[in-house]
DNA sequence: GCCAACGTTGGC
DNA sequence: GCCAACGTTGGC
Protein backbone atom coordinates (compact mmCIF):
# COMPACT_ATOMS: atom_id res chain seq x y z
CA UNK A 1 0.00 0.00 0.00
CA UNK A 2 1.21 3.21 -1.04
CA UNK A 3 2.35 5.67 1.86
CA UNK A 4 -0.87 8.41 1.83
CA UNK A 5 -2.89 6.59 -0.55
CA UNK A 6 -6.49 7.84 -0.17
CA UNK A 7 -9.56 5.46 -0.96
CA UNK A 8 -12.73 7.09 -2.50
CA UNK A 9 -16.55 5.89 -3.47
CA UNK A 10 -17.97 6.70 -6.90
CA UNK A 11 -21.75 5.97 -7.57
CA UNK A 12 -22.80 5.37 -11.05
CA UNK A 13 -26.40 4.32 -12.29
CA UNK A 14 -25.11 1.00 -14.48
CA UNK A 15 -27.75 1.73 -17.62
CA UNK A 16 -25.67 5.32 -17.55
CA UNK A 17 -22.23 3.94 -16.76
CA UNK A 18 -21.69 0.22 -15.60
CA UNK A 19 -18.35 -1.32 -14.20
CA UNK A 20 -18.91 -3.42 -17.40
CA UNK A 21 -18.69 -0.08 -19.53
CA UNK A 22 -14.90 0.52 -17.69
CA UNK A 23 -13.75 -2.80 -18.14
CA UNK A 24 -14.57 -2.21 -21.83
CA UNK A 25 -13.32 1.42 -22.23
CA UNK A 26 -10.24 2.17 -24.73
CA UNK A 27 -7.26 1.20 -22.23
CA UNK A 28 -9.63 0.42 -19.23
CA UNK A 29 -10.08 4.48 -18.72
CA UNK A 30 -12.89 7.20 -18.28
CA UNK A 31 -12.87 10.54 -17.83
CA UNK A 32 -15.48 11.08 -14.38
CA UNK A 33 -17.30 13.98 -15.84
CA UNK A 34 -20.79 15.02 -15.30
CA UNK A 35 -20.09 16.08 -10.82
CA UNK A 36 -22.23 19.21 -10.67
CA UNK A 37 -22.68 18.73 -6.45
CA UNK A 38 -20.12 21.07 -5.21
CA UNK A 39 -19.12 18.72 -2.35
CA UNK A 40 -18.46 16.05 -4.46
CA UNK A 41 -16.53 17.99 -6.65
CA UNK A 42 -14.34 19.09 -3.97
CA UNK A 43 -13.67 15.11 -2.90
CA UNK A 44 -12.88 14.92 -6.65
CA UNK A 45 -10.43 17.58 -6.40
CA UNK A 46 -8.43 15.99 -3.42
CA UNK A 47 -7.95 12.78 -5.08
CA UNK A 48 -4.49 12.11 -6.20
CA UNK A 49 -2.96 9.28 -8.58
CA UNK A 50 -3.24 6.16 -7.25
CA UNK A 51 -6.13 6.43 -4.83
CA UNK A 52 -8.05 3.28 -4.72
CA UNK A 53 -12.04 3.96 -5.76
CA UNK A 54 -15.27 1.62 -4.92
CA UNK A 55 -17.39 1.44 -7.91
CA UNK A 56 -21.11 1.40 -6.62
CA UNK A 57 -24.20 0.91 -8.63
CA UNK A 58 -27.18 2.59 -7.99
CA UNK A 59 -30.87 2.22 -8.94
CA UNK A 60 -29.65 -1.51 -9.34
CA UNK A 61 -30.59 -4.37 -8.48
CA UNK A 62 -29.43 -4.62 -5.66
CA UNK A 63 -27.63 -1.51 -5.36
CA UNK A 64 -23.96 -2.69 -4.63
CA UNK A 65 -20.42 -1.93 -4.83
CA UNK A 66 -19.35 -4.00 -7.68
CA UNK A 67 -15.53 -3.45 -8.42
CA UNK A 68 -12.92 -1.34 -8.05
CA UNK A 69 -11.15 1.23 -10.24
CA UNK A 70 -7.77 3.85 -9.50
CA UNK A 71 -7.44 7.85 -10.28
CA UNK A 72 -4.83 8.11 -12.91
CA UNK A 73 -5.06 11.53 -13.64
CA UNK A 74 -5.85 14.10 -10.87
CA UNK A 75 -8.58 16.51 -11.12
CA UNK A 76 -9.14 18.88 -14.23
CA UNK A 77 -11.61 20.93 -15.87
CA UNK A 78 -14.93 18.77 -17.11
CA UNK A 79 -14.94 19.83 -20.51
CA UNK A 80 -18.63 19.01 -20.66
CA UNK A 81 -19.59 22.13 -18.15
CA UNK A 82 -18.91 24.18 -21.37
CA UNK A 83 -20.69 22.10 -24.19
CA UNK A 84 -23.90 23.77 -25.00
CA UNK A 85 -25.32 20.05 -26.02
CA UNK A 86 -24.07 18.07 -23.15
CA UNK A 87 -26.59 17.28 -20.23
CA UNK A 88 -23.96 18.90 -17.70
CA UNK A 89 -23.73 22.31 -19.51
CA UNK A 90 -23.21 25.09 -16.84
CA UNK A 91 -23.69 28.54 -18.39
CA UNK A 92 -22.48 30.04 -15.19
CA UNK A 93 -19.26 28.53 -15.28
CA UNK A 94 -16.37 30.72 -16.13
CA UNK A 95 -13.96 29.78 -18.80
CA UNK A 96 -11.22 30.90 -17.59
CA UNK A 97 -12.05 29.81 -13.51
CA UNK A 98 -13.57 26.22 -14.44
CA UNK A 99 -16.37 26.05 -11.76
CA UNK A 100 -16.33 21.66 -12.16
CA UNK A 101 -13.51 19.26 -12.57
CA UNK A 102 -13.61 15.49 -13.36
CA UNK A 103 -10.28 12.89 -12.54
CA UNK A 104 -9.65 9.77 -15.23
CA UNK A 105 -10.16 6.48 -13.52
CA UNK A 106 -9.12 2.94 -15.03
CA UNK A 107 -10.63 -0.24 -13.90
CA UNK A 108 -9.00 -2.55 -11.50
CA UNK A 109 -11.27 -5.52 -11.11
CA UNK A 110 -14.97 -5.99 -10.71
CA UNK A 111 -15.83 -8.63 -7.92
CA UNK A 112 -16.95 -12.27 -8.07
CA UNK A 113 -20.04 -11.23 -6.53
CA UNK A 114 -21.34 -7.76 -5.89
CA UNK A 115 -21.62 -6.62 -2.08
CA UNK A 116 -25.22 -5.29 -1.68
CA UNK A 117 -26.19 -2.47 0.36
CA UNK A 118 -27.93 -4.61 3.15
CA UNK A 119 -25.03 -6.63 3.16
CA UNK A 120 -23.28 -3.42 3.48
CA UNK A 121 -25.48 -2.42 6.46
CA UNK A 122 -24.64 -5.43 8.79
CA UNK A 123 -21.34 -4.80 8.92
CA UNK A 124 -21.06 -2.70 12.30
CA UNK A 125 -17.40 -1.42 11.14
CA UNK A 126 -19.06 0.11 8.57
CA UNK A 127 -21.79 1.94 10.18
CA UNK A 128 -20.08 5.24 9.51
CA UNK A 129 -20.14 5.41 5.63
CA UNK A 130 -21.87 7.88 4.15
CA UNK A 131 -23.37 5.96 1.46
CA UNK A 132 -25.04 4.20 4.46
CA UNK A 133 -26.40 7.63 6.42
CA UNK A 134 -30.76 7.93 5.14
CA UNK A 135 -31.24 10.07 2.50
CA UNK A 136 -26.88 10.22 1.25
CA UNK A 137 -26.81 11.56 -2.13
CA UNK A 138 -23.09 12.18 -2.54
CA UNK A 139 -22.03 10.61 -5.65
CA UNK A 140 -18.53 10.72 -4.62
CA UNK A 141 -17.60 10.18 -0.90
CA UNK A 142 -14.47 9.11 1.02
CA UNK A 143 -13.68 5.92 2.58
CA UNK A 144 -12.28 5.20 5.87
CA UNK A 145 -8.87 2.92 5.46
CA UNK A 146 -10.95 0.34 7.83
CA UNK A 147 -13.57 0.84 6.04
CA UNK A 148 -11.58 -0.33 2.86
CA UNK A 149 -10.33 -3.16 4.63
CA UNK A 150 -13.19 -4.37 5.78
CA UNK A 151 -15.03 -4.26 2.45
CA UNK A 152 -12.08 -5.92 1.17
CA UNK A 153 -11.90 -8.36 3.61
CA UNK A 154 -16.14 -8.81 2.47
CA UNK A 155 -15.12 -9.57 -1.00
CA UNK A 156 -12.28 -12.01 -0.06
CA UNK A 157 -14.78 -14.34 2.46
CA UNK A 158 -17.39 -14.19 -0.26
CA UNK A 159 -14.95 -15.01 -3.26
CA UNK A 160 -14.40 -18.22 -0.17
CA UNK A 161 -17.35 -19.33 -0.62
CA UNK A 162 -17.21 -20.11 -4.47
CA UNK A 163 -13.32 -20.96 -4.02
CA UNK A 164 -12.35 -24.53 -5.27
C1' DG B 1 -44.20 4.77 -9.37
C1' DC B 2 -43.74 6.72 -4.78
C1' DC B 3 -41.66 9.73 -1.89
C1' DA B 4 -38.06 11.29 1.60
C1' DA B 5 -34.02 13.78 1.63
C1' DC B 6 -31.37 17.08 -0.12
C1' DG B 7 -29.38 21.09 -3.00
C1' DT B 8 -30.43 25.12 -5.67
C1' DT B 9 -33.00 29.07 -7.14
C1' DG B 10 -35.13 33.29 -6.74
C1' DG B 11 -38.68 36.50 -4.79
C1' DC B 12 -38.98 39.35 -1.10
C1' DG C 1 -30.72 36.49 4.81
C1' DC C 2 -35.02 33.84 4.81
C1' DC C 3 -37.55 30.33 3.00
C1' DA C 4 -40.96 28.35 -0.34
C1' DA C 5 -40.84 26.22 -4.60
C1' DC C 6 -38.73 23.32 -7.43
C1' DG C 7 -35.69 19.69 -9.42
C1' DT C 8 -32.88 15.66 -8.55
C1' DT C 9 -31.28 11.47 -6.33
C1' DG C 10 -31.96 6.98 -5.28
C1' DG C 11 -33.93 3.30 -2.15
C1' DC C 12 -37.83 0.75 -2.00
Amino acid sequence: MTEGQQYWLVKSEPEAFSIDDLARSTRQKTSWDGVRNYQARNFLRAMRMGDQVLFYHSNANPPSIVGIAEVVKAAYPDATQFDKHATHYDPGSDPGRPRWDMVDIRFVRKFTAPLSLNLLREQAVLKRMELLRKGSRLSVQPIRALEWKEIIRLVEHIAGRYAV
